[in-house]
DNA sequence: TTCATGTTCTTTGTCGATAATGTGCAGGCC
DNA sequence: GGCCTGCACATTATCGACAAAGAACATGAA
């Protein structure tokens, strides 16, 4: 099978979403921007809905016949990208289970077992190495360096040099630039999830995400920016498998966010990086007590 | 043509230097270290070279029955790995002729010009997207952001960063790390190309690379380490077509260079700075300069 | 004129196949 | 015992093929 036809089917599920009965879907180029997709991908969801009976097509009528049944939406295994496969099963792997420094990883092996072709797994090995975890041997296998504490260590020093620099940018910014408002916005998300805490705690990651993604943003160094994609994934991926701790930790992260965000708005140098320093320390501490301990960290280093 | 055999071709003619008439090449095992290469590939080149009647071979004994000759090399072009065809026909284009930011780059073109497979160009963009030259758009082209003024100071101020963080790092090396005796190492060979600074210019570019590798790996940390490379292909490439004023840039760069190490041995923290950031500006300097004037760059940022 | 559709062509993402290269094991020489 | 060779096997690097997805252009309706 050559390509998957998971723009396809995903593009179809969420055009299922946009049928009204009576109504005619709008025009095809409308339908690329709505969707995301190319014209020729929108048609051949045109077709399919016309197979389906879900709609009667003739030029540009496009009139709805019945509202979408559970059963018309494909599953939602068969919309993800096989990149995503790829990336959450090798994730799964390093970050949870046994996976040792020195681990020797072959792409014939992580292909058979994901199911998929050995150049699909080639090339996101390839992507991932960016990320610093594994290493090629030309002609011969990759290895594994490991998610250790020396790792998170020297993730985090980066992170803390680049954070300061952009934060200090950040208060540089012209009063009418964008980043202002979306600051305010993420300030309210914040105090949003803040008042529901127990329930809504899980929300932190993405309110997190977006406020440093906005804030290396205002660095304006792409170098700075890409980074943090390193940044993201690893904590996106620990934390979901490690939850100890979930509700108090992000609690308490909610509120050094608050106060980083005021110390933003005053644009006072100081105690932008004062709050900035604060909160680090506070996210290098909780990413380095949910790490297995040191001592076994130093039996690694004699590899 | 599944694989190309330039690992072998390039062993087999780095072997070819290693015959002695009279004697006997040394057991597979010690080949494979001398050459790098495994015990299958060291058995072709043997194999080969018994059809070449360079050597009788039976068992152990491996005799050399005469000097090789010029025709028993393979040319050249042919020992090349793929991926540095592909990597140099690249970046030629984009760093020398006009390559203006915003430009499409497709695979299949990029391909049949260089005369390869999709695959392999296509890991090599992978490869080199984490340059920050180029991004992806996914099931489109690839979109290449230009060797832009813009990009050569966000590069700039991150190696800036990283660097001052090395050189603190290094002074703090103990007495006993080799790193001190590499240091040593490196400040003569300086001070040999300076005396003869007028035949021998261009080999500072090495000085350089070896120097600032040493520097950053001080650091300990792999982001900072692997930053370098990017810093380096930029200005491998950049300054190998671009001679401008090499032979003074140079001369100057090794006066600074020498300063610096002098620095290092103080392993006073304050006079390391000092030289740092002197040589990092004058770096700066160079690299600005041989770049197209500002007014091309702000044209570019419309696009 | 402007925008939508019909049609055709190009390019990307993925696979399987295959030579080059690497790796492991059994037996033999010193 | 320790290293070397012979041999069989596993994995990587690269290609060509092909369906999915995108892009270009002519034609036609408002």
């Amino acid at each position: 099978m050559p390509k998957q036809n998971t723009v396809f089917k995903d593009a179809y599920n969420r055009c299922l979403r946009l049928l009204v009965v009576g109504e005619s879907l709008p025009s095809e180029p409308e339908l690329c921007t709505l969707l995301g997709v190319s014209r020729t991908t929108v048609r051949s969801i045109l077709s399919q809905m016309v197979e389906a009976g879900l709609i009667e097509w003739n030029k540009r009528s496009k009139a709805v016949q019945r509202p979408p049944a559970k059963t018309d939406f494909f599953p939602e295994h068969e919309t993800n990208p096989l990149s995503e496969v790829i990336e959450r099963t090798f994730m799964k792997r390093i970050l949870m289970g046994g996976a040792e420094p020195g681990l020797q990883i072959n792409e014939l092996e992580l292909a058979r077992e994901i199911g998929v072709g050995t150049t699909s797994v080639r090339e996101f090995l390839i992507r991932f190495s960016r990320f610093g975890l594994i290493e090629k041997r030309p002609n011969s296998h990759w290895v594994l360096k490991g998610f250790t504490r020396q790792f998170a260590e020297e993730l985090i020093d980066v992170r803390e040099m680049f954070e300061l620099k952009s934060a200090a940018a950040f208060v540089n910014l012209p009063t009418d630039d964008p980043a202002w408002t979306e600051l305010e916005v993420l300030r309210r998300a914040h105090v949003e999830v803040l008042a529901d805490i127990d329930s809504r705690y899980l929300e932190f990651s993405e309110l997190d995400d977006r406020l440093h993604r906005l804030i290396q943003q205002a660095s304006g160094n792409r170098f700075i920016v890409d980074f943090y994609d390193i940044i993201a994934i690893v904590f996106h991926y620990h934390y979901q498998w490690n939850k100890s701790n979930a509700r108090e930790r992000n609690g308490k992260a909610i509120l050094e966010h608050l106060d980083y965000i005021e110390a933003l708005k005053t644009r006072r140098p100081e105690a932008v990086e004062a709050a900035c320093r604060l909160h680090l320390l506070s996210a290098r501490m909780s990413l380095m007590q949910s790490l297995p301990p040191a001592a076994l960290a130093a039996a690694e280093v004699v590899q």
